[in-house]
DNA sequence: CACTATTATTTCAACCTTGAAATATTTAGA
DNA sequence: TCTAAATATTTCAAGGTTGAAATAATAGTG
């Protein structure tokens, strides 16, 4: 008889710490990576990760977003897009338009020259990831992202 | 006879598309998690998490670690941690200590408030990460973290 | 129509973050 | 010793981020 009354279910405590383990590897996995794009953007690009990301989400959006449906889009908050899009329009990489009948609302778009700076900098992104992720072999490649995957359709199942 | 001459590695394009799903997929793990941490820290104990990788970080040292070690440990920038430090003096949860023999020092420790208060931050840390992974089987924690580390540690093996 | 609730966006204060410049001090060398 | 280089930290400007409050316009209800 042991002296663990848990006999049944005896590493919750060890698959606690397990867990905790894993977040903290993910979250510097995700820091290194992202360390390392947001130099990359810096020194060949003078941009930023933040800009790049409301320019990838507009990319995708030919027509436009309205602010809304970009910080929806993004998941982040709407002052926040609000700064990124003034400073886009101020380089003249994004413009806004009113959206007709509702005059509350503004849709944004990639200007003519937005689309050809993003189609660039995505292309010199998509080398990076390459880069920093070429030695990983391909079938953990695929195994890690399902896995993740189903750690945020989990609670988010957007 | 193939269009492609690359016939012998044919999968390059379709492996650095994959790679580039895995990173936006850890980095929107990555993400998820954090924000639910850091909503929990907010509305729980009205902290943050760059207060707390400070404190976690002092706690691991618990003779305290210089302007400059402290800013290594945790891998951000110097006036970074001059900022957090000054808000946390504030709140009487660490203290500056003089370097005897270097006045450019400055020593920083958690004062016995901050030990107190990190020990009941830390502790509510771990369930909070405990249940956003409960779902996840144990086997997949483990492999993924170990994954993950390959990653992290090819570049860094800190 | 008037009134209220809802929706879209911006503004704001506080904090986080970086990279570069400024300060202060120590170390090493001529 | 004097001085130049190196080191430790802070300061600073610019940008990113949040959550809450303020503005403005629309929609729904009586």
């Amino acid at each position: 008889m042991s002296a663990n009354a848990n006999d049944l279910k005896p590493n919750t405590q060890a698959e606690s710490k397990a867990r905790l383990r894993l977040w903290l590897q993910i979250l510097k996995t995700s820091k290194q990576i992202e360390a390392q794009l947001r130099e990359s953007l810096r020194a060949e690009f003078q941009s930023t990760l933040p800009r790049f990301d409301v320019l990838a989400a507009l990319h995708r959006h030919p027509d436009g977003l309205k602010m809304s449906e970009l910080s929806g889009v993004l998941r982040v908050s709407n002052g926040n897009v609000t700064g990124i899009i003034d400073r886009l329009v101020g380089d003249a990489l994004v413009e806004r338009i009113p959206v007709p009948g509702d005059r509350r609302a503004m849709c944004v778009r990639l200007t003519d020259g937005g689309i050809e700076h993003f189609e660039t900098l995505a292309a010199a992104h998509e080398t990076w990831v390459d880069d920093i992720l070429s030695a990983v072999p391909p079938g953990d490649i695929e195994a890690l992202q399902h896995s993740l995957q189903k750690i945020t359709d989990r609670s988010d199942p957007s």
